[in-house]
DNA sequence: GCCTCTCTGGTTTTT
DNA sequence: CCAGAGAGGC
């Protein structure tokens, strides 16, 4: 059998009817809209496989993600179906994408800033850290087509630019921005139509107007295009993503065809039927109707607890019955020649999920004291990829030879500090500059490590349960989800004054729940303390949106006093 | 430049 | 309530 035979034939391997005809339709226009838990990233990778397999140089295809995680796993997949070719189709975020074009089109020589080197040279601008956060902000805004220029920002803004063009800096909005201004204006835009004839977008529901206008200058006369999302699961709104591209694909890219995922193998029946009802009170979207093929599954609980003290021990209580109820987890988590991913109560399989970072304090605090072994995701966390930056960084200013420079990063990959997903983003980006001059190769590292440096510290293998916001959930899944502080002004949040898009909350709080796979509870304190003061909160609206045929309540009781307590309050 | 006091404000976040 | 910024004294 030659190689394209062995791959069509392992293409099919397992994929439904509606996921096969996703992956053959290849000519046109193609928009599959895949709900939580459809084989999203599975029909995306075997699509790739397919072209490959038909002929296509996997060098004309092209397959974008938003974030590096997304485009980390998708590499991973299709290395193991394609081998050493999967090597060439381009995988990666919108930015790296730019970069690429950038370096290898447009200009050399120059470096890529993160944000915190942004905000450094506003702070000089605008001679205040908050001042200059704020005005990061306003300009990534200003330069993703979200927000108009106004008369208080300009002064600083044009300063901004010519500290940039003079130092010869982008920053990561430039790296769409350039090579979309080269494109809709360069006398060369057809040379770049050229470059990629296949083109996959992952989460498409998600892009915004600099990336919508990116993907229309590199999509090829033939029209290429697949389309691959979510409406019900937009959630980035608040930073100019647009759903409207999703809902308006089949009329922006005429002649195509749509294919809708419905096989959910991710969520009970019961965890479905429940998600479903919420997002079912949307009226922004595309209607489909998701079938579970596991099986009914347990209801989902809602517990209300008096406090967020009390539910965050409620929510330990829940995971110690799970686990079995021992106390000893450093020894269970310890336990030599045990494997425990197989284990219903490996605490990897459970996570906590809330709308505010500042909910976590709380859960962190009963945690601690419980034993629980965890790991909260987001926030502040720096990750390795950032310490090797900053390491590399230092050679550099040291003025030491290129070539020993990236030797040395090389050296870092081996660090047992790094996670095993930072060496392999570091490995892959050291060997796609190799050939290169060595002052070339540094420069392109040196800027690909600057997209990953903020990093996401989410380690799938700790043996830990697993703290996050529910934005940071996204394209998650663990068998055991719990949702804190689901109560009116939080899920939905609600601020002072602003409004409140309650599509959007909705949204979120549907994706929470759909990455749970067995066991779903919700949790919320009646009386929540804010800012110092202790106000009162009353559950979600969203919790009538859910039929009660899939829900068991239970109620925390109010702490009774003891006298001594009564006491005490008296000093 | 550093310490301390007072004030302010306080979603979600990737690259 | 509490982190982080700005003011003001030394």
């Amino acid at each position: 059998m030659s190689a394209e035979n062995r791959v069509i034939s392992q293409v099919f391997e397992g994929l439904n009817e509606e996921q096969q005809r996703a992956v053959v339709t290849t000519e046109g226009p193609l928009l599959v809209v895949a709900g939580p838990g459809t084989g999203k990233t599975l029909t995306i990778v075997r699509r790739l496989a397919y072209l490959v397999g038909r002929g296509v140089p996997p060098e004309r295809i092209l397959a974008v993600t938003f974030t590096n995680r997304a485009a980390r796993e998708m590499r991973e997949r299709t290395d193991t179906l394609l081998g050493s070719r999967g090597g060439k189709v381009f995988i990666g975020t919108f930015h790296l994408l730019g970069l690429r074009i950038i370096m290898e089109s447009l200009q050399r020589g120059f470096s890529v800033i993160d944000r915190e080197r942004q905000t450094d040279i506003l702070k000089g601008l605008t001679g205040g850290a908050k001042k200059a956060d704020l005005m990061a902000e306003r300009i990534s805004r200003i330069k993703g087509f979200i927000e108009e220029i106004d008369e208080e920002t300009r002064d600083v803004f044009e300063a901004y630019e010519n500290t940039l063009r003079n130092d010869h800096l982008y920053d990561f909005d430039d790296l769409i921005r350039v090579p979309l201004a080269a494109m809709e204006d360069g006398t060369d835009a057809e040379s770049f139509k050229r470059t990629f004839s296949y083109i996959m977008v992952d989460e498409y529901q998600d892009i915004n107007l600099a990336q919508y206008r990116l993907l229309r200058c590199l999509v090829s006369d033939e029209g290429n295009i697949c389309a691959v999302g979510d409406p019900d699961q937009a959630i980035y709104a608040f930073r100019g993503a647009d759903v409207g591209n999703f809902l308006n694909f089949e009329k922006d890219f005429p002649g195509g065809l749509k294919v809708t995922l419905r096989q959910n193998y991710r969520s009970s029946k019961v965890i479905l039927g429940a998600s479903s009802d919420l997002i079912g009170h949307n009226t922004r979207r595309m209607d489909k109707e998701l079938e579970a093929v596991g099986s009914k599954g347990a209801r989902i609980t809602v517990i209300s607890a008096p406090d967020e003290k009390a539910e965050a021990e409620a929510i330990v209580r829940e995971i110690e019955a799970r686990v079995g109820g021992t106390s000893h987890y450093g020894l269970l988590t310890g336990a030599p020649g045990m494997d425990f991913a197989d284990c219903p109560g490996g605490f990897r399989d459970f996570a906590v999920i809330y709308r505010t970072n500042a909910q976590a304090k709380a859960l962190e605090e009963v945690l601690h004291r419980s034993g629980i072994p965890f790991q909260v995701v987001g926030g502040k966390g720096a990750a390795g990829i950032r310490m090797i930056a900053d390491h590399v960084r230092r050679h550099i200013e040291e003025g030491q030879d290129a070539a020993d420079v990236l030797g040395a990063a090389e050296c870092l990959c081996g660090e047992p500090s790094i996670s095993e997903d930072d060496r392999a983003s570091l490995y892959q980006i050291i060997s796609a500059y190799r050939s290169l001059p060595p002052h070339e190769a540094l420069t392109g590292v040196m800027n690909e490590l600057s997209l990953l440096s903020s990093g996401d510290s989410f380690d799938p293998r700790a043996e830990a349960l697993t703290l996050m916001t529910l934005h940071t959930a996204k394209g998650l899944e663990f068998k055991v989800v719990f949702i804190a502080g689901v109560e009116d002004g939080l899920v939905p949040f609600t601020l002072g004054r602003g409004e409140t898009d309650m599509e959007e909350e909705r949204r979120l709080l549907y994706v929470g729940m759909t990455r749970a796979r067995d066991d779903l509870i919700l949790t919320c304190a009646r009386n929540r303390s804010l800012y110092g003061r202790i106000s009162q909160s009353r559950p979600s609206p969203f919790l009538d949106e859910i039929s009660e045929r899939f829900v068991e309540k239970r109620v925390v009781r109010d702490r009774v006093k003891s006298p001594k307590q009564r006491q005490m309050k008296l000093f």
